[in-house]
DNA sequence: ATCTGTGCAAAATGTTTGCAATACA
DNA sequence: TGTATTGCAAACATTTTGCACAGAT
C-alpha cells in the first residue's frame, strides 16, 4: 500500500496528516517483515528522519485500528507488527533455540477457529496461533533435547518427518 | 499435583529445595486459574509468607521447564501461567471489552498443528491459540463496534488484524 | 565446606502520560 | 483560530541483574 493511501485512511478516521505521521508511514511502507516500534524508530533515524519514539508508539495503535498493520509474535515480551497487505495471513513456528521464525498457512485451523467462535457467539477481531519449540536444525544439533519433545498439551504434537 | 511431587521434580533437575521454593510451590498448588508472578507474590503475602518477588521470577521459568506450569494468555503485556495438571490443555477466547476469558478445546486444531509441525520437521514444545474479539454480551451491548459482528455467526473468521 | 539460592536495590525493557510548544485544518 | 499533535522528561509496569549474605547438601 502506498503511504498516500494509508494517509487517506487515517484521515478518514479523523486524524490529522502531519509530517511525523507521513514519515512513519513511509518508513513502514518499506519494511518487509516483522518489526517493533523500536525498529521503526531506528529505521527512521537511519535515514535522518526524526519522528520521536513517542509519536510512533502513539500512531501504531491507530494503524492497527484501520487495518494497515496487524500484531504478530506474542511470545517475546514486546509488540511486533507487520503490514497487513505485505503478505497473506499466516501463523508462526518459533524456534526457542535459534530464534528462527517460520511462517505457515493452514486453512483448516482458520476453519476450526471459525467454528469455535460461532459456537460461542464470539465476534473475533484477531487470532494468534504460535507454536514454539525446536526447528529441525536445532533439534538435531542440541545433544539432549529430551524433555523438550514433551508437549505441554495433551495432544501428541510431535514431528515425525523431515522438515521442509 | 502435591507440592512434594513438584519439589521432587525440581530436585531432579539439580535445583535445591529451599524454604522460599517450598512456599512458592505450595501457593501455586492452591491457585486455580491463570495467574501472574505478581499474583503469586500477593497470594503469598496474604498468608504471611515472605518469599520475594525476585525469587518467584527466578523460579517460574524452572517450573515451566519441568512441566509444572505452562504459559497462557499472551496478549496482555505480561506473563500468565497455569498449572499443567489443573486442567486439560485448552485454548482461549479473550474479550477485549470486558476481559472475560472463555476456554475451549478443539482436537481438530491440535491435529492441524500436528500436521504443520510434521511438515516442517519442527519439534514443538508448546503452542498458543488465542482468539481476541468481543464476547456475545459485549458484541450486543456495544453499538456496532466497527462491523465486528459481521462474521460472528456467518462463520467467516478473518485474519489477524484484518477485520475491517 | 562448598556452592547454590536469597533478597535488596538498582538497572534494564518496553510502553504510557503530563504538559508546554507547535502545526494542521 | 482552535484544536489535535508533537516531543521532552518523567512515570510506569514488568522483568532481570549485581552483589553480599544465608542456607542446603
Amino acid at each position: 500500500m502506498k503511504s498516500d493511501e494509508s494517509l487517506k485512511r487515517i484521515q478518514n478516521m479523523g486524524l490529522r496528516v502531519t509530517v511525523p505521521r507521513r514519515q512513519i508511514l513511509n518508513e513502514i511502507a518499506r519494511l518487509k517483515g516483522h518489526f517493533s516500534a523500536e525498529d521503526v524508530l531506528l529505521s527512521l533515524r537511519a535515514r535522518g528522519k526524526r519522528a520521536s519514539r513517542v509519536t510512533i508508539y502513539r500512531l501504531l495503535p491507530s494503524l492497527l485500528e484501520v487495518g494497515i498493520l496487524r500484531e504478530v509474535i506474542y511470545s517475546e515480551g514486546h509488540a511486533h507488527y507487520e503490514r497487513v497487505e505485505a503478505k497473506p495471513h499466516h501463523e508462526h513456528l518459533i524456534c526457542e533455540s535459534c530464534g528462527r521464525v517460520v511462517e505457515f498457512q493452514c486453512p483448516d485451523i482458520e476453519d476450526s477457529l471459525n467454528g469455535v467462535c460461532a459456537e460461542h457467539g464470539f465476534a473475533p477481531r484477531a487470532h494468534i496461533v504460535e507454536i514454539t519449540g525446536l526447528c529441525r536444525d536445532c533439534a538435531r544439533s542440541l545433544p539432549d533435547a529430551e524433555g523438550r519433545m514433551a508437549m505441554a498439551s495433551s495432544g501428541e504434537l510431535q514431528s515425525t518427518g523431515d522438515m521442509q
